[in-house]
DNA sequence: ACACAATAGTTGTTGCAACGTGTATCGTCC
DNA sequence: GGACGATACACGTTGCAACAACTATTGTGT
């Protein structure tokens, strides 16, 4: 990540402030993701498809459109179908399609997808502790505030993720 | 990502401090590759391939093992010998093993995988830009302070991700 | 009433990530 | 000198991400 140099320094270096920001923000999502992925690899879940669950479960007793879902995941789900298929088939989830609209496909979550989530539901809490544990909440606080500053104008206009304005 | 609720709120809610800091983390990382990802494609390149040959550009004019090479990158790779195979086949790096150890390849990058990154410098440049131009200096530095103390913990001591110890 | 644009989801396909196992080679110990 | 453990890399395989095109349905405009 440098350009040639004779310099014989041992630890990164970079083209911009910028750059070192963003590669600090791909190798700390790439560590801290290593703690998840423990956790979910147990129970033969993405994280993504954890995130779903936990959406449908928000969402309950009502349903969620696929397209809906999609926008709320917290990273980008070009094949929700796919993605719906797998949970389905483990009966996690149940989608119909409404008579008023047959385009649109209701996502809702099941019995099962619930009583996983009761049993992640510690774990999860736990993993993130093991993620983070060791900062104070001013230093999260901080951190939180910096990421929705660093991604706000890469978010839509009003969008669950956008920073509502200050006042 | 939240436990059912009546209230309509339409922002997330989390857990604990702890996962809404890492789900920020993901959230951020997932929009701001897409501006990288935007960049690379049109070189039919991963982030994580123009991250493997600048490192080996740094080394140059000698190679890295291939073992050398993977701890270095940013994020994990499992299979360091298939992306190197389709680096080869570009012919933007070059491989050979020593007769001294003939388990360990040595990696260096070619004059087309120079030509390569020059032609991608400033792109690369502008690229971070837009991903983090809105941020203040102070601002990005203090992101990348507690991005640093976020990852410490889950790094391998001595590593070049590792914060060396302040004085 | 019909044509066409827009919307929602589905499908075909390719490339690759990732895991686990296998192979070749070197280092150590007896 | 040979056995065995350790190291480095290669390979087989599966699952899935992602792109683009397709299909079905609804909404709009004339």
């Amino acid at each position: 990540m440098t350009t040639a140099s004779t310099r014989t320094v041992r630890k990164p270096r970079f083209d911009s402030l910028f750059q070192e920001a963003y590669l600090n923000l791909w190798r700390t999502y790439d560590r801290l993701k290593v703690v998840e992925d423990e956790l979910f690899v147990r129970f033969d879940l993405s994280a993504q498809q954890y995130n779903a669950l936990r959406l449908l479960e928000a969402a309950q007793p009502g349903t969620l459109p696929t397209l809906a879902l999609g926008t709320k995941l917290i990273s980008r789900a070009p094949d929700m179908t796919r993605m719906l298929d797998r949970l389905e088939e483990r009966k996690l989830v149940h989608r119909e399609r409404k008579p008023e609209n047959r385009r649109v496909v209701e996502v809702g979550i099941s019995p099962v997808g619930l009583s996983l989530l009761e049993e992640l539901s510690g774990l999860v809490r736990e993993g993130h502790k093991r993620q983070l544990g060791h900062l104070a909440a001013r230093e999260l606080k901080q951190l939180i505030e910096l990421l929705q500053a660093a991604r706000d104008p890469h978010e839509e206009p009003g969008g669950r993720w956008h920073k509502p304005p200050r006042d």
